[in-house]
DNA sequence: GTACGAGTTCGAGCGCACTCTCAGTCAAGC
DNA sequence: GCTTGACTGAGAGTGCGCTCGAACTCGTAC
């Protein structure tokens, strides 16, 4: 598989695909007849999980961490898999961060919600928020 | 309040809170006698929701166009609701997606437990992942 | 009156993760 | 033999969100 096929069937575009392989997050690719990147379908599995890592936020430095560990074979299996747990811990961090957000948002749409009823009930119109004005209306941010 | 205690109490450093206020995302601060910002306490409830907003990964182009709408007053209720409600849906999408890669993670970690558990009960050490040799081991990425 | 510490503006610099341009190379099809 | 289009490496550029430094100004304590 050349560069432009894995950049279709990977979604990396091929630049991204040739930077990978230069700060060594992808394996120096073999080369065919000229020289160009010849690539095994395996390669597809690595980079499927390279994005796992990515979506989850791991930054790229820790990601070549673990690309050099899975280079050496298994001696590195506890480091990759401490690594993996650390980040897992971030991720459920995260996680329970944006759940929290979540409902800060809900509560916020629900006042934006109510002001607009009331104001299509009663004000069918206005420009500006009084500053000391109109004490009903919702403290909106 | 000044700048140095906002910062202090809102978690963002002073020259943050300056570069905010520069591209619009805090409102114009009042100056004391000096020409020096003197910050209401209610400011903390903006930056704390700007934080959220952050949290959950708006892009400060979008914060921008709620705060400017914000600054507009109720006329703009609808539209800060409308942008609240899409960004809650990327809110949703995130976590979902987060939660996705959170159990491929568990299943690698669980994959190199098992490797590690029969590696000490057979295998004390090895230095190489030979390309096909072992085919028990499990296909670590 | 002077030393201090906290504040001011302005603009440059940084870290990250790409993204793109350039000038050239190569294989296959006509 | 020539065109086409995908590929090459090197390196510059981009967008984001800060972060920092320099040089200066205040108000307050001593």
């Amino acid at each position: 598989m050349k560069i432009g096929e894995l950049a279709r069937r990977s979604g990396l575009s091929a630049h991204t695909i040739r930077y990978y392989e230069r700060i060594g997050l992808l394996p120096y690719a073999d080369r065919d007849g000229g020289r160009r990147r010849d690539y095994d379908a395996s390669i597809l599995d690595w980079i499927a999980f390279l994005g796992k890592l990515k979506a989850t936020g791991m930054p790229i430095r820790d990601m070549l961490l673990y690309a050099a560990w899975r280079q050496q074979g298994p001696v590195t299996n506890k480091d990759r898999r401490t690594l993996l747990e650390a980040h897992r811990e971030g991720v459920r961090a995260q996680i329970a961060d944006l759940s929290a957000c979540l409902t800060v948002l809900d509560s916020k749409i629900a006042t934006y919600r109510a002001a607009e009823e009331r104001t299509e009930d009663h004000e069918p119109d206005d420009r500006h928020e009084p500053a000391a004005a109109r004490p009903r209306s919702a403290r909106s941010h």
